[in-house]
DNA sequence: TTATAATTAAGTGTATACAATTTGTTAATA
DNA sequence: TATTAACAAATTGTATACACTTAATTATAA
């Protein structure tokens, strides 16, 4: 109950916040699978009207986070250890597909940019700086995406990256975890650079398989 | 501005409704890209006030089909025939993997309920009765994405089912054409029916190039 | 005339009031 | 006691009022 939301320094809507906040919560567990969210609990823990509570509702619908039955309520739908590794599936899919496209459409601009990450990438695993190293994990993939061209698939992994990102426990990395990441990240940026698009779905199926095994190893 | 807009009949809310309304709008290019949705217009052409038109608008940019930018309004993101051609990419990979999963996650009702919708396929096919077949065509695709048990894979297939189908021209069947697909469809069936995995995903696989083919052929 | 500033109009963001529905409780009946 | 009916409370659906931001217009100065 103690909540850390803050609109402030943005301009964006009140939904927009409460969305992400409510999303983190479901996906980390904090708010639990079943439980139904009430708009006036959460007028009241975040202490704003019902208008962008229910706005915020609607996007998590869409999300499929909740299920809104007309006249009762939002309840709320968790993600189980088997929808995560099924999300990790999906992922790889379009991840694969993603790469080919993106080496395809990808502008030079757009490669500069995704060079640009990976030496920022390799800076800071070499510093062990791992919240960085994640920053630009993450803005790497998002360049690939943009790089596709293509609004849905950009649209998918994104929300795909965030739902693995949140519903991961937190997690304790060593230099070598960096140095193997980082790797496999010059491999497919390397495919890139060179418009191999066989070689980029090869090296983003490595990069898939091992992500995920990084993962899924810790629950069974 | 004639609008056919009704939710009497039902009893789920007015943004459900309109939300539908305007995204087929949308696919369908009588609202052009680009093209700004203002909340009081669509209040004065549905006859309800900016709640729920609010609220549908959110629905439609989680979707991707608007982009809302704070204080300045929602705007329309349509699909180009690009987008067209990479969806049917996207479902396809989806629907392969949607077919092995619901391969290995049926129940035996599950199958059943998809044992009869083949019947139907085939007897309206003879029937020749196009609105029948398409019907129970969309039917068995939602029979196998529910099989897979994965409400991610569900929903995104789903949404994509939504979008080829309100964003295609209308089209006249001939009975070879039904013919044809009820056999695609017999093919998925036997092998749901055997649980063979392999077999399901050729038989997606073909039934997908087919499909993009029996649209996107029409363009070029 | 052109550029800038002040003002007005239009549109979105948020809160709240009221209506309709659902849920929970009490009362009445068998 | 068990079941149903009537009522009350809580919750969601919708409309509207007001606040705030952006866009358009007019006025002013160079």
């Amino acid at each position: 109950m103690d909540s850390t939301f803050n609109n402030d320094k943005t301009n964006q809507p009140l939904s927009a916040g409460l969305y992400q906040e409510i999303q983190r919560d479901i996906l980390s567990g904090e708010i639990p699978s079943e439980s139904k969210l009430t708009e006036a609990a959460v007028c009241k823990r975040y202490n704003v009207s019902r208008t962008p509570v229910r706005e915020a509702f609607r996007q998590l619908e869409a999300d499929g986070l909740v299920e809104n039955i007309p006249n009762r309520g939002a309840f709320v739908l968790g993600l189980s250890k088997r929808d995560i590794s099924d999300l990790f599936d999906l992922r790889a899919l379009f991840e694969i597909q993603a790469v080919e496209w993106a080496i395809k459409r990808m502008t030079a601009e757009d490669i500069d940019a995704l060079k640009e990450t990976v030496e920022f990438m390799e800076f800071y695993t070499l510093k062990n700086d791992v919240e960085k190293v994640l920053t630009f994990n993450s803005q790497f993939h998002n360049i690939i995406y943009a790089g596709t061209k293509d609004r849905m698939i950009q649209k998918t992994l994104s929300t795909y990256q965030t739902y693995l990102k949140h519903s991961a426990p937190a997690k304790t990395y060593t230099g070598d975890y960096l140095r193997t990441i980082l790797d496999e990240h010059k491999a497919i940026f390397e495919a890139v650079e060179n418009k191999n698009a066989a070689a980029g779905r090869k090296a983003m199926e490595y990069h898939m398989e091992q992500s995920k095994f990084r993962r899924i190893a810790k629950y069974f």
